[in-house]
RNA sequence: CACGGGUGGGAC
């Protein structure tokens, strides 16, 4: 990118704001901090005025990085330099005080935008619900998406689907049902990912039956499970002891024609051998192994502490040279 | 031109 830069910058054709609102952006999302800097820096050197934009790529690229002193000091930069912010703006330095847990400064500057005349759209409130949740505030998260449905803008699948994910994992399940039942009611149909979700919450807490019966509902809706829900039903059902279900799973995702993964191998292999169940483990590495799927630095951990756990250190020291061997790191 | 949010799986 700098190469092209130069080669243009050569042939007469001078970066605009455009050209250097392009180069932030690259800069931050290729997480270089002080390039972007930079170029900000060289704009402003070579008389291109940022605009609206630019503040919004770096107050995103600094939020982003996690520092916010920086990107409340562009923030105020920008104000004081008259360039208006827009939602984007805004929701970007939002999402960044949620981040670092500064709750009441984001609801200060929800405050602000809508007293410049801002609205907040789905992706504001999306940040804020995300936000309320991170800060243990999940009543204030449903408060919002009340908000939202008594203003218009009704909540997405993917706010549904992250409410339903911070109230499964901080244990409010019974309202995490109650969002589902909502979602359908509104008409937002529940995806795989939110059956994922619950099914994984159902498994986490030891309700395994009630997990296979959510699995169940959601195949007579035609929404097909995919290799992560199946990891998923593999791994909770191992958790709950019920090692013969885990291994029916394993089959029926391969008669779906669903193609394990090597999430889904670690996950049987490693169920196997918590049971010690060798033949088992073996006939899954050897799958595995057909399947052309490559054993990562996960696999290979699990299965030298299940060979030193079972008394054989040879083998595992063998595993760990033949992991090295193949060009897999040790973590 | 570019640009903002969110969503499920494995070892520890």
């Amino acid at each position: 990118a700098m190469a092209l830069l130069d080669e243009m910058k050569k042939n007469g054709i001078f970066p605009d704001v455009v050209t250097y609102n392009s180069l932030i952006h690259g800069f931050f999302v290729s997480k270089n901090l002080e390039e972007a800097q930079a170029m900000f820096q060289e704009m402003k050197r070579e008389g291109i005025s940022p605009n609206t934009n630019t503040y919004s790529s770096l107050i995103h690229g600094l939020c982003q990085a996690r520092k916010l002193e920086a990107a409340k000091a562009t923030f105020h930069e920008m104000k004081s330099n008259v360039i208006i912010p827009d939602v984007k703006t805004y929701t970007s330095f939002i999402r960044g005080l949620c981040i670092v847990g500064e709750w009441e400064e984001a609801k200060c500057t929800v405050h602000e935008m809508e007293s410049n005349g801002i609205s907040l759209d789905v992706i504001t409130y999306s940040t804020m619900i995300l936000g309320s949740i991170r800060s243990g505030k999940w009543e204030e998260a449903l408060g919002i998406v009340s908000d939202m449905n008594s203003r218009g803008v009704p909540p997405d699948l993917a706010i549904y689907n992250s409410l339903i994910h911070g109230l499964s994992e901080i244990g409010k399940f019974e309202k995490a049902k109650g969002v589902v039942c909502d979602m359908k009611s509104k008409g937002v149909s529940p995806d795989v990912v939110t059956y994922g979700i619950m099914i994984r919450a159902l498994l986490q807490t030891g309700h395994w039956e009630e997990a296979k019966c959510i699995f169940n509902e959601m195949k007579n809706k035609e929404i097909p499970g995919d290799v992560i829900t199946y990891s998923t039903l593999i791994h909770g059902l191992f958790q709950n002891g019920k090692c013969e279900e885990a291994r029916d799973m394993y089959y029926e995702m391969k008669s779906e024609g669903i193609s394990p993964d090597v999430v889904t191998f670690t996950t049987m292999i490693h169920g196997f051998c918590g049971i010690g169940n060798w033949d088992e483990a073996k006939r899954i590495l050897c799958d595995m192994r057909e399947q052309k799927v490559q054993p990562d630095a996960i696999t290979y951990y699990m299965l030298i502490s299940a060979l030193i756990k079972d008394g054989q250190q040879t083998e595992a020291m063998q595993l760990l040279e033949f992991m090295a061997e193949r060009g897999e790191s040790p973590n």
